[in-house]
DNA sequence: CACACAACCTGTCAGC
DNA sequence: TGCTGACAGGTTGTGT
């Protein structure tokens, strides 16, 4: 379930509990994800201490003493999940578990394996290619409506094909893609370059407060983080179109309509949308 | 270049 | 109870 809000609440629900620990143990039960983590990826982390857990658009970058950093992404299905003591018993898709001096367990559970984890020199990853070419993070100060109209007004793609480019917009996938664009009032198959300045200006603002809402719930779930089910990122968001086809639109009162687009389903209220 | 689409992989659920 | 097909929150490579 992963989307901008999804990560960085993993990321804050994790920070407190590993950060300034060392790592003492390296599980590998599975090497071949999206890449293949390289031979060396358990010497490089081994033994050192995590120094905190940066986030770049949907991936968590854990910066290690030594200049050591491990990227990670958790594609579609991955989750990370802290358990605490070290007897813990891998469940199936489990890829990697990681053991921390005061006694605590990450595993890193990924089904689909779409997702990633890559170790290495920070340098290194940091101008890695994954990382490059990505687009503003969202909440980038810099990142003012007139920058957000000119970038949507370079494409003449779907306005929702855009906002989830990565390359020019990082954080934003298709759940909050959806709800940004109810919010904004703006129909997904609008030419991105239909978009006027005061729309983008709404859209901007909508994708902000959708990301800042799920963040915040997701933070509500953070106090028993660790306690209940030991995932992060699993909680319930309340959608107002995303997954409502056929159900009345909170505004208006008719079907939330379902489409296709670039392969992936869009909800929208034609009512309420234009 | 800009865009659409298939592919990657497993699990789940609706329908027969 | 199976079986089949469609679909799932992401990204990347290929093709038009």
């Amino acid at each position: 379930m992963p989307e901008l809000p999804e990560v960085e609440t993993v990321r804050r629900g994790l920070l407190p509990y590993i950060v300034g620990r060392r790592l003492s143990d390296v599980v590998l039960y599975r090497r071949e994800l999206r890449h293949p983590l390289g031979d060396a990826f358990e010497e490089r982390l081994m033994d050192r201490v995590l120094l905190g857990i940066d986030r770049r658009a949907k991936y968590l970058l854990f910066r290690f003493e030594g200049g050591v950093m491990l990227l990670a992404h958790l594609g579609m299905s991955g989750s990370l999940t802290l358990k605490a003591g070290h007897d813990y018993a891998p469940r199936k898709h489990d890829h990697v578990v990681f053991g921390w001096e005061g006694e605590w367990t990450l595993a890193f559970h990924d089904p689909r394996r779409f997702g990633l984890m890559l170790a290495g020199d920070e340098v290194d990853i940091r101008g890695h290619k994954l990382l490059a070419g990505l687009g503003p993070e969202p909440f980038d100060a810099t990142l003012d409506p007139g920058r957000f109209h000119a970038l949507l007004a370079s494409s003449r793609a779907p306005v929702k094909t855009v906002i989830m480019d990565q390359r020019k917009l990082v954080g934003v996938g298709n759940i909050y893609a959806c709800e940004a664009l109810f919010a904004s009032g703006i129909h997904p198959e609008r030419p991105a370059n239909k978009v006027t300045g005061k729309e983008a200006g709404r859209l901007l603002a909508a994708i902000r407060s959708v990301l800042e809402d799920a963040i915040e719930s997701g933070g509500s779930t953070l106090r028993d983080y660790v306690r209940s089910s030991g995932e992060a990122g699993y909680f319930q968001h309340h959608f107002r179109v995303y997954g409502r086809a056929g159900k009345p639109c909170a505004q208006c009162g008719r079907g939330v309509l379902q489409i296709r687009q670039a392969g992936r389903s869009s909800f929208y209220c034609a009512h309420c949308q234009k």
